[in-house]
DNA sequence: CAATTTATATAGCGATCATTACAAAAATAC
DNA sequence: GTATTTTTGTAATGATCGCTATATAAATTG
């Protein structure tokens, strides 16, 4: 049952499904949190012993920082929501509402996995998921720059500042209803600024 | 040197100043977080020993509560801002506003201390930590029941949820003035709801 | 076949974690 | 004075941290 991609290599090989591997340490970052969670708990999730986790990840940062790029890629849809030429002040507004759908879903997947790492205690995380939230707030601004460029850097930072929240709220078992009501009420602001001033 | 404040106990006197030991902890909690601090570092900033620190508060956990305590009490002045009869949404705008400054002012101390620990790994110290995060948004509550009883629920929630991510923020080293217009922009949702809605 | 390469499992590395025996020291009580 | 009580410093507890040295197993290469 040993599986091989692409390329077959020399040495021995892996005995365990990589991505299968990736979505257990997922399940548990995202669960407990970086600090939260401990090699020896990682790999016992993934079925596999701490010198094979080494060996293909690298570090409990390393993987980390590849759990970080999965989840961000199949996270939350911005680029969908936040197309070019779609409505501002109310696509950001649904962005806001569906973040706090998502952070409240499931209590074992609470909040954003990148905005939770991004205040952990370990440097070389945190670092990993500032990189990732820094770059979603990029793609806040690129779709504000053609309608709203003066105010597109404010609007991208309350956007984050407000999900940041959100996602703190999410993992202290805020329910969804709640949260909905507070994303909505931050979209006023959203209206507000894009739309009367 | 040695201090005795109230009653003269029988046993040996205690040789450091409890309040000025709190002050250095506090500090410590404050700029590395619970989880990136250790008793260790702590007891050796109190300028005490670990056994004098367990006797003096008993237990890590329950220094932080007691320092968290000291931090709510003397930290952003949420009473004189929210007193009865002031104007609603002007204060709480004021209060982002005024919590956005502090929270920048140092790095050395950004962020709030109690959002910061709701947030951590340790389960008992953000359990203390999300019971003062909730004793400030019954503050709020308070405060808005007056003149908005029907809104005093949502509008308190997206205080705190707002207050978490500006402190997040703040930790992650963005400048005072980006918080502060992050403040202002959320402060239009306030309006919104309590002047115009 | 032997040689090479890679992954595996066992076991343990030194460091740090929060916490605590233990005994000497310093105060009051009798 | 002696007894009692509390704090002190030294040193160490077991647990867990992220990580790895080592040897064996399983594959390809020649």
């Amino acid at each position: 049952m040993t599986v091989k991609e692409k390329s077959k290599s020399r040495g021995r090989p892996r005995a365990f499904d990589r991505e299968a591997a990736l979505d257990q340490a997922q399940a548990l970052f995202h669960a407990q949190g970086y600090d939260g969670v401990g090699v020896a708990a990682l790999a016992q999730a993934m079925g596999v012993n701490p010198p094979s986790l080494y060996a293909a990840f690298g570090s409990k940062a390393a993987l980390f920082d590849e759990v970080l790029g999965r989840y961000a890629r199949n996270g939350l849809p911005i680029d969908a929501l936040l197309a070019p030429g779609a409505p501002p002040a109310a696509s950001l507004g649904t962005l806001l509402r569906k973040a706090a759908h998502i952070y409240a879903a499931d209590p074992q997947t609470a909040g954003c996995m990148v905005l939770e790492g991004a205040r952990g205690a370990d440097a070389e995380a945190a670092c990993c998921a500032r990189n990732w939230k820094a770059a979603s707030a990029q793609r806040v601004r690129d779709f504000l720059i053609p309608t709203h460029a003066d105010k597109a850097a404010v609007v991208a930072d309350y956007m984050v500042t407000v999900m940041s929240g959100l996602s703190a709220d999410a993992r202290a078992g805020t329910p969804t209803d709640r949260l909905v009501a507070v994303a909505d009420m931050a979209g006023l602001a959203i209206a507000a600024m894009l739309d009367d001033g």
